[in-house]
DNA sequence: GCCGCCCTACCGGTTTTCGGGGATACCTGA
DNA sequence: TCAGGTATCCCCGAAAACCGGTAGGGCGGC
């Protein structure tokens, strides 16, 4: 049993020292599955994070999910109820989705989301969290109909997880849009400094306009976020990766 | 060589298995410096990130370091120009610190860093930045006179920097202060709100003060955190972790 | 018991922002 | 060509935030 392990395990680091070759990302897709379906593993996905207000959809890298299954989960929006994805907001660690916690009564859809999920032949599941230094990116999910996966195989895993976003970040980053602004360069601007609490007048002078164009531009960045007021605005901006720091 | 790989890929499996055991940040310490040896590394730390106006020395989870360089370090306020700590920013991938870009020329600050841990024995270094949903956290750093680390290795060093992390916060949970929290907890109420968007008045009528109570608890967060306005409170507030989300 | 901090509350005056109107000019893609 | 987005500027009244000082009650530590 050990020696089974301990080939994973070097099968799967040969497999992470060949991902850096590879330049189509369903290379990747490919050479990972061939490797889990060993665990019991028949789907996976690695996915970026979503906006609240997006689908999940646009955001996978890579996605080997039971037919019909992404369509049915963007259209019932089950992404804001997941229970899975809230997992990964809390820890850094790979977990198994049945090692999620949450309360079938107080979280009726957080159920329903996994109930279908095992009606589409996902009975268990594992999901590897990615973050950055802005928080959370995304994840790597792994899914079948039973999985078996002694301690060891999850590490290797979880090492496999974070090498397989490296790769697929790369290998598709050229075919992803330019990350659709919804701000303008001169909004991001004006927000950037009222994040350091500068006034109008002040970013005025900074930018060299004056205080009433500062002010149209903070009154047009409420409007396309739809916020209340400034902090409001600097704090969704923020949330949305319009402004940085 | 490769069999070699492989054995220290085996032992550092071990050696991760074994760190859920451990409740003595001092065994996870020397488990860990025991395996690593063999790459050349003499020295490592675990650290959390400090605040900028905070020193280096008590976010360490564990250290060792060669003699003088952690009160030096601190004395000088490298922290603030540590390049290895700014890639930290940068990646989320393991690095060496001679992969780190710097320029000598425009950063001589980084420079002296540099070139005082050379002056100390750590010629070569290896770190693995933990991140999680909040952004970075910290990292585990290794360093020796010269390192020898093969891709494969260096893999296994990364997982078991992950770990290690955990294992680190795990056993040193306790002996921590719980955080030396700068605001109060009705200071952070009022700014979770004002980071939605809400006004005086309907902070008051969530937290059911008058809307004059509000506005002492901002004005005091104010001249704690040493902000300008509302905006800038929250969001420094956010980074210094006081709020969330 | 006193000191410091927290939570609460009030006041008057000043500064800043908000909301809703405008307006002109440029550029780009349909 | 023309619509739509961007960037710039202006006005004004209303709303909100900021500033400073003041103050009572509670609670924990020295």
């Amino acid at each position: 049993m050990a020696d089974a392990d301990d080939a994973f395990i070097h099968q799967a680091f040969d497999l992470i020292d060949g991902l850096e070759g590879l330049s189509d990302p369903l290379d990747v897709q490919k050479t990972i599955l061939d490797l889990v379906a060993r665990c019991g593993f028949s789907y996976f996905a690695i996915t970026r994070l979503p906006q609240p207000s997006e689908r999940l959809g646009p955001n996978l890298l890579l996605n080997v999910w039971p037919e019909g299954w992404l369509s049915h989960y963007d259209r019932v929006g089950h992404y804001r109820y997941d229970p899975v994805v809230r997992h990964c907001f809390r820890t850094t660690e790979p977990f198994a989705w049945s090692e999620v916690p949450y309360e079938a009564a107080v979280a009726p859809q957080a159920h329903r989301v996994m109930e279908e999920a095992r009606e589409h032949g996902m009975g268990a599941g594992f999901c590897v969290p990615i973050h950055d230094a802005h928080g959370f990116q995304g994840g790597i999910s792994l899914a079948g109909e039973r999985i078996e996966m002694p301690p060891r195989v999850r590490r290797a895993i979880h090492l496999l997880g974070l090498y397989a976003w490296s790769a697929a970040t790369r290998t598709t980053a050229r075919r992803r849009k330019p990350t659709g602004r919804l701000l303008s360069a001169r909004e991001r601007d004006v927000l950037s400094w009222a994040a350091q609490g500068r006034t109008r007048e002040e970013i005025a002078d900074l930018l060299g306009v004056s205080s009433e164009t500062v002010a149209t531009h903070l009154r047009n960045a409420r409007s396309k976020i739809g916020t209340r007021n400034t902090t409001h605005t600097v704090i969704e901006a923020l949330r949305l990766r319009e402004i940085v720091l």
